[in-house]
DNA sequence: GCCGTTTTCGGCCCGACTGTTTTCAGTCG
């Protein structure tokens, strides 16, 4: 699959393009054509093979050639071409704030200017101001940029990490200053896995007690910038803040403005000039008599759209506008509506609870079962189980079972897809477990092919009935096993395995494509399990439900959604049959 | 360069802010 591989080029062919002045508009077809292919859920050379690349939208005869070139030959014409004309190190200039290609365009031209350094030298030496367009200020703002380019970071931070900071700063202003409406928004709202910013809308009566408040918050390090309607703050995580006030009568419009994602607002704009509206932070006007017609709430800025109101995880513009058209959206999974969490981890294993520990908070959190999986024996780092070690644990469980009943815990597995997709006991012994989980950790640097045959021979195990972290991907870390994931997921159909949505923050596998492809194109089953390795971690859940819902999922996709009963009929079919 | 429940040509999302101008271009989200 060369799908990111692909949109990577057109992200460069559009930058390049921008630099070298062409048209705006095809600047932006090479953008929206990266972005379409990024976001297919089927490699790009099947497409291409079949000459139907046209059939995706945004991509028309000269892009589809473009793709075509860089598959076969590596190469993009037009590419190379831009390349003599303008320096690809230009690339980094328009990086520095304040600077786009314009004006990076005037610097190269002018100057000669072609690299950071040289850029430093020009605006230390007071060059730069003369130029048209330019002046001393521009020059000290470069200057600046430069240097806080130097300790920014350059990854995005986990959920895991946002969230609940934003949640914290939540909390606080809510206690402690006159807040009327306070809500999250931007890709924490929609549970994007990682999050470049966090923005938090606020309505109030007295906006600068607010803003105070923020400003003056334990997580500040450092005020960027604070005004009337925002202040923007850095907090020692190096995590941008953005707060902003807004007009009561405005709050949903600004609430769906901030949220996203562009490209689904750029969707909903354009939906809207079809109707004759105005869609902006402000509300919905009508343009013949420039009335706002709808803006305090979100459901009414889509219903004066002709939408249902779309849940804020889908709004990717990967469908969901034309599905709310129509009024059929999927009722998505929610966080109460998982009743089970089947992968976690004790003391047995490489744990920090015990299993009644586990059990206590995992039913404090409302779940009605768990299914306790500690590590096989392969897996000596984490101090993998033997069979005997198991069946003293089952006793230990049996004993909680009845302190805690109705609750339940299943006796579970994480068994190991050994390097030839065998695993840690015979068949025979696995009839000890309820559910057997099964997963790669080792030989991860496999051939795609050896890759997916353990995987698929893994899965063909009687009692295999879910395979976890299938793709082996880290957020912000190493980017998953070779893998074929459609032979995976084909065999998976034959099986009867469900796949799981690892909710642990760092993992997030499946991510939502994947997840999304599941059951779209495989009719498959998911999981989503925290793979605890303490009581608190089990909140984690909420992460990978977030995982399911920008997949589409309902709870009938997801088997730890099922009732106690249910569960146990799902875990007993393949066994007895 | 793409696209069409008004269009195969003439459009293509919106507004704030800043600094540079003397009415606006460039950048940003």
């Amino acid at each position: 699959m060369r799908n990111k591989e692909v949109a990577q080029k057109f992200y460069e062919l559009a930058a390049l393009s921008e630099l070298a002045g062409e048209n705006a508009f095809r600047v932006r077809a090479y953008q929206q054509a990266a972005q379409a292919i990024e976001n297919l859920p089927f490699p790009i050379e099947d497409l291409a093979d079949k000459e139907q690349l046209t059939s995706i939208k945004g991509i028309g005869k000269s892009i589809a050639e473009k793709i075509v070139q860089y598959l076969h030959t590596g190469r993009i014409d037009k590419l190379e071409e831009l390349k003599k004309k303008v320096p690809e190190s230009l690339l980094e200039i328009e990086r520095v704030p304040g600077l786009g290609a314009k004006r990076a365009k005037i610097l190269y031209e002018k100057l000669g200017i072609k690299t950071v350094e040289e850029l430093k030298k020009a605006a230390e030496e007071k060059k730069i101001r003369v130029l048209p367009g330019f002046g001393e200020k521009t020059e000290q703002k470069i200057i600046k940029g430069l240097s806080e380019m130097r300790n920014k970071r350059i990854e995005r931070v986990s959920i895991g990490i946002a969230l609940p900071l934003a949640e914290s700063i939540v909390q606080e202003l809510k206690l402690h200053s006159p807040v009327e409406k306070i809500e999250i928004c931007g890709s924490i709202r929609r549970m994007k896995p990682t999050i470049g910013d966090i923005d938090i809308l606020v309505v109030s009566n007295k906006p600068e007690a607010v803003m105070d408040k923020f400003a003056s918050l334990d997580v500040v390090k450092s005020i960027i910038v604070k005004g009337k309607t925002k202040t923007s703050i850095l907090t020692y995580e190096n995590l941008q803040v953005d707060l902003r006030v807004v007009q009561k009568e405005s709050f949903g419009a600004a609430v769906q403005y901030f949220t996203g994602s562009k490209q689904h607002n750029i969707k909903i704009r354009e939906l809207a000039m079809k109707k004759n509206l105005k869609v902006n932070e402000y509300g919905v006007f009508d343009l013949d008599t420039n009335k706002r017609i709808a803006g305090e709430t979100e459901e009414s800025v889509y219903e004066v759209l002709g939408l249902q109101w779309i849940p804020p995880e889908m709004r990717e513009d990967t469908g969901e506008i034309e599905v709310a058209k129509m009024h059929k959206l999927p009722r998505l999974i929610e966080l109460k509506d998982i009743k089970g969490d089947i992968h976690m981890h004790t003391v047995y294993s490489d744990g920090a609870n015990t299993v009644l520990e586990m059990a206590q908070r995992a039913k404090q959190l409302g779940r009605k079962y768990i299914a306790i999986s500690d590590h096989a024996k392969a897996l000596g780092i984490a101090n993998g189980l033997s069979i005997e070690r198991y069946k003293k644990e089952k006793k230990e469980i049996e004993m909680v079972n009845k302190k805690l009943a109705p609750f339940r815990i299943f006796l579970s597995t994480e068994l190991n897809i050994l390097s030839d997709g065998s695993l840690d006991f015979p068949d025979s012994e696995l009839t000890l477990f309820d559910i057997c989980l099964a997963g790669i950790h080792t030989g991860m640097n496999q051939s795609k092919e050896k890759m997916t045959e353990r995987t698929i021979k893994a899965m063909s195990h009687r009692a295999v009935r879910v395979i976890v972290h299938p793709t082996g991907a880290v957020i912000n870390g190493r980017s998953g096993y070779e893998l074929d994931i459609d032979r995976v997921f084909e065999a998976g159909r034959r099986f009867g395995t469900a796949f799981e949505i690892n909710a642990a923050p760092e993992r997030l596998d499946l991510n939502e494509i994947n997840a999304r492809k599941a059951k779209e194109q495989y009719g498959l089953k998911l999981e989503i399990g925290t793979d605890s390795h303490s009581v608190e971690s089990l909140v984690n859940m909420r992460y990978g439900v977030g995982v399911a819902r920008r997949a589409w999922l309902t709870k009938e996709d997801v088997i730890n959604a099922l009732s106690l009963k249910e569960f146990e009929k799902f875990i007993h079919k393949k066994i007895i049959d």
